[in-house]
DNA sequence: CCCTGTCTCACCCATTCGGGGGATGACCGA
DNA sequence: TCGGTCATCCCCCGAATGGGTGAGACAGGG
């Protein structure tokens, strides 16, 4: 065991938040076994940056311009299968971590947490292992047990959000009224919402659909 | 003039995230007309903050737990008539922004905005200015011609929102049905919006009703 | 003092929604 | 091959919704 030569985890971070990033930098170069080994504000960057840098850790944001955090995590992961991310991301709900970890993400992080445990996170997944605080662990399990929404019920209630009655979601997705309806059955009973307005309001805090 | 012994601008940082306070100080650190005064982490420790250090320009994020940081800034305001703050948030529409500007905000700030930005607009405001990103400003002036929402109409639709039918918000405000019909009505004539579903979606983008 | 906006309430009526059934074919993993 | 899920479609029917129109009370500004 070589700990005498230990070299520093070197570090991407990704964020469209220059402070945010400025804030993490500050906090990485306060350590001595951590370097920041560059930065992305995209997606597309991101995926550029880890061909070019091959950093130890990358940390994510998962709203990002462009190309979805969860892409860039899946793509990154697809040509390296050895890359460790973390994904670091004020609250966007469940769906999305559980996203995350099927993309391929080590890590979860929100932006309120403290500095202690971004660094923990760090060395934690360098290491090789997994790190999930907690309350999202417990934010998993709990909607893990409810049906997650199919893609055409995702698409149906994008639909409806924007204002569009069953016969117009019918219209447009090329399909019978009656089968709208079957799906918003569906999906009613499956996020547990009183009508189709709750439905959606669970969904934008869920992150299952966006605005 | 004694511009000859300039003290330097104190700022207070007021965000529940501790890695953006972090940024933030890292880049105020870098200036020398600059100085951290402290931090706050909601509303309430923002009011003591400010009563017990009096800075010179505070930061402040719209979205704390707790205390909402529109009263966080009124609050401020109503008792130190003279303080400089700036609005420092993630995109959360336009009504948030417009009211942090009626309840007495001298700038607003975007997260995803340069240190350049963020250090012009510091010393922009603490010279009595005020700093409007021109993003910011346009959106303001579209959603100006629109109606905004009254107290009672965004009482109803954050009813709405969670589900609740026309009967049991008239339940719930002790109104009748037809009251609340009327401003369902008024309501969706104001927001543009298709039905009860997509006002709930644009209120929510708009920030009009939370969660 | 009048006008405007807000909040309140009422009635009519066509359309839409949501809950209850049931059914078919396709596909996929056991 | 069997069972499960998914997506599609159909029926009935009571309740909710949204548009139209109207109107009284009350506060505030010009």
């Amino acid at each position: 065991m070589n700990m005498a030569v230990d070299l520093p985890i070197r570090i991407l971070v990704v964020d469209d938040h220059p402070l945010l990033r400025e804030g993490v930098a500050a906090v990485i170069e306060t350590q001595a076994d951590m370097l920041l080994a560059g930065e992305a504000t995209d997606g597309h960057e991101a995926i550029e940056a880890f061909r070019s840098l091959r950093p130890d850790v990358v940390l994510m944001d998962l709203q990002l311009p462009g190309m979805n955090g969860i892409e860039a995590i899946a793509a990154i992961r697809r040509e390296f299968a050895a890359a460790r991310i973390v994904v670091l991301t004020t609250y966007r709900g469940d769906v999305q971590a559980l996203r995350a970890f099927k993309a391929g993400a080590s890590g979860y992080l929100l932006k309120s947490m403290l500095r202690k445990e971004l660094l923990e996170t760090i060395r934690c997944v360098h290491g090789g292992k997994r790190r999930i605080p907690s309350e999202i662990a417990a934010e998993i399990a709990e909607h893990a047990t409810d049906d997650a929404l199919t893609m055409r019920e995702s698409e149906v209630l994008h639909h409806v959000a924007l204002g569009d009655a069953n016969k117009e979601v019918a219209n447009d997705l090329g399909i019978s009224e009656e089968t709208v309806k079957a799906h918003m059955k569906s999906i009613l009973s499956k996020l547990g919402a009183k009508d189709r307005t709750h439905a959606v309001t669970i969904a934008l805090r869920r992150g299952i659909i966006d605005s």
